[in-house]
DNA sequence: ACATTGACCTGAGAGC
DNA sequence: TGCTCTCAGGTCAATG
């Protein structure tokens, strides 16, 4: 689940839901989600906090507490957060839980304990340290810099489009619904586009991220003409009605329509 | 610099 | 029902 669309639609909601409210207590379930600090570090500087604010780069979350700490939540492949009351509510997998003072909880679920939980003083330096690029939403990050970014590459677009060192945010799934929606194959080599390609790659993944998000990153709710809904065996595409393809790009499986991106 | 593979984890679904 | 195999939206390290 968790790329650049649902990590986004994971910061509003912790941005509606848990914001100002006193952390009464950091109830960590599995102690080897939580990466380097200590679970006893976290809890001290999390516990009696509120907070504050929220930020996102790529596919991490950031959440500042009001000591100026942030915490970083990494969702892995099946990470979410849920926020409830009842403990009858708690979901399977609840890695670990804000429990906020009104007796209200945050939990951050994850069923393959591939994510994370981790501490900064500072999200820059933190990104940094993670070697990751611009956001893919970056208000900043325009055709140009995006042409200059994929320059020189020698791989796959689809690739380089999920590199994170390249730039931040696209998974498996959302890079194949921007090469869909630009119409380019997804093995297609970067050197051998055209600049309209890139054009069309640059204007479909600001398009795609920023649909998805106000989807909700809900594939039932995407646009008609949309892949997503149509990714599996045997799907259809959606302009041309065409058996959707499955591949392999780096040993993740792909989807794409043969006819409307030729390769 | 790139692709490929396997590892890290856990569960769902298919096929026998 | 139970077993085995494959696959799943993540990254990382080792290898060619």
């Amino acid at each position: 689940m968790p790329e650049l669309p649902d990590v986004e639609v994971f910061r509003r909601y912790l941005e509606n839901t848990a914001l100002d409210q006193p952390i009464e207590k950091l109830e960590v379930l599995a102690e080897d989600v939580v990466e380097g600090v200590s679970v006893e570090h976290l809890r001290s500087r999390a516990e009696g906090r509120r907070f504050r604010s929220t930020d996102r780069h790529g596919k991490y979350l950031f959440a500042e507490l009001d000591n100026r700490d942030w915490l970083v939540f990494h969702f892995g492949m099946t990470g979410y957060l849920a926020y409830f009351k009842e403990e009858t509510d708690k979901p399977g997998h609840t890695r670990a839980l804000f429990h906020f003072a009104g007796g209200y909880r945050l939990a951050f679920v994850l069923q393959r304990k591939l994510g994370m939980i981790t501490l900064t003083e500072d999200t820059e330096s933190f990104v940094k340290g993670q070697g990751l690029g611009v956001d893919a939403l970056d208000k900043s990050f325009g055709l140009d810099d995006f042409k200059r970014l994929l320059r020189g590459a020698k791989s796959g677009i689809k690739s380089a489009l999920t590199n994170q060192s390249h730039i931040a945010g696209i998974g498996n799934i959302y890079a194949d619904e921007i090469l869909f929606q630009a119409r380019v194959n997804p093995k297609a080599l970067v050197g051998r586009l055209t600049d309209q390609d890139l054009e069309r790659v640059f204007q479909a993944m600001k398009e795609v991220l920023e649909t998805a998000i106000e989807c909700q990153a809900d594939p039932t709710r995407m646009p008609e003409h949309y892949l997503l809904p149509q990714r599996e065996e045997g799907g259809t595409c959606p302009r041309c009605q065409s058996e959707i393809k499955r591949t392999r790009v780096s040993g993740r499986g792909g989807y794409f329509c043969p006819r409307c991106q030729p390769g």
